[in-house]
DNA sequence: CCATAACCTTAAAGTAGTTTAAGAGCGTTT
DNA sequence: AAACGCTCTTAAACTACTTTAAGGTTATGG
């Protein structure tokens, strides 16, 4: 836990600046609120039962959410990396233990705001209510779409538009993972694979 | 388009209400700004090509908003009954014409506001960024839940879980429009519903 | 109050996705 | 160098879900 160093500030700056310019002083209150951490692969940032207590910001590396079901299968609910926020907001806000798992799938470091910080700095300095009401909006609008490839296309499809939207991460990530994000079995993705490789 | 009668405002201030109280002044500011529409059953509030100009409070009535694929089917993402907010957020703010329709699925009573009265009202009266900022984070709870269930449970399960979630609207709707819903044919939840029946 | 469109169900045949099992390749750990 | 875990693939048998078609029922708009 250490106060951010130069580098990550800026990435944080940047991308808060792609929404509206900050002030000398608000980016002041922003950056002193924040805390540096480096999170080794498979370290996590949130386990299911305890209550997340940050809203983290990713500088570099990339984590997974994930819920474990009855049969004890991990199912990814989202992917994030640098640049991209991550939370669990329900747990977050309504401080009750999350159902789910954070997880690094490449080494990380990122930055935390505490709960308590962020709702200090939403206090002080409303602009920041706007920065993370426009950051939730744009999550919803890319989680809609998700909703409706869901129950409008094929996995074939899934799969072909998961490569469209994220071509870098489908680089990154084993296909283990991107099968579990997709909601189909690895063996079944190896097959729609198989498929387009010869039919391209 | 009329001015909210007595009877919607009080279903409308009560809904802010239970984020955080208003003062007489942002009462009014919220107020002057909605215009009151009565719509028929299968009447749109939205159509697939045009901007969504307006965000909408449902005073009374049900509103389906769905997609429709290359092959003519409809395929929904959601539903929104009475005090709640609907409108394509994705359309709305980037000012570019939407991909989904929304429509009454019995006559409605709303409340809307055009896009350029909420930004004066964002900035008029900073409190109602973190009101729709709550509006949208509690939104994107639920469709974080979708989600895991879309990609983790089978059809039956999804059936059960969305009649355990909305039973008020589970006896409102057709079958047809809930199997839109969760991905499946009306036939198969047909099927569905007649395995419940012999095995509760 | 009649016509028609929307809704629900059944069933048979087909397609999409899972399960189980087995093996091969690779990078890490001991 | 051996052992291990993780990833990817293949294939056969299985289950979940769709399609097509048909018939009966209920709403509702004209």
């Amino acid at each position: 836990m250490l106060s951010p160093d130069q580098l990550s500030q800026d990435v944080l700056i940047d991308s808060f600046k792609k929404i509206f310019p900050l002030s000398s002083q608000e980016r002041e209150a922003l950056i002193s609120r924040f805390s540096e951490r480096h999170i080794k692969r498979r370290g996590f940032i949130l386990q299911q039962g305890d209550v997340c207590k940050h809203f983290t910001f990713i500088v570099s590396g990339c984590f997974k959410m994930y819920a474990i079901d009855q049969a004890g299968k991990e199912h990814n609910m989202q992917f994030a990396a640098e640049g991209e926020w991550i939370s669990d907001l329900a747990s977050f806000y309504s401080e009750k233990p999350s159902g789910v798992h954070i997880e690094a799938i490449e080494p990380a470091v990122i930055l935390q705001i505490k709960h308590d910080d962020l709702l200090d700095l939403y206090i002080g300095y409303h602009r920041f209510d706007r920065h993370f009401r426009v950051i939730v909006e744009t999550k919803y609008i890319e989680l809609q779409n998700r909703v409706l490839q869901n129950i409008s296309v094929t996995a074939e499809q899934r799969y072909l538009n998961f490569l469209d939207q994220f071509p870098e991460l489908a680089n990154r990530l084993p296909n283990t993972q991107i099968a579990s994000y997709l909601g189909i079995t690895p063996e079944f993705l190896s097959k729609i694979r198989k498929v387009l490789v010869h039919r391209p």
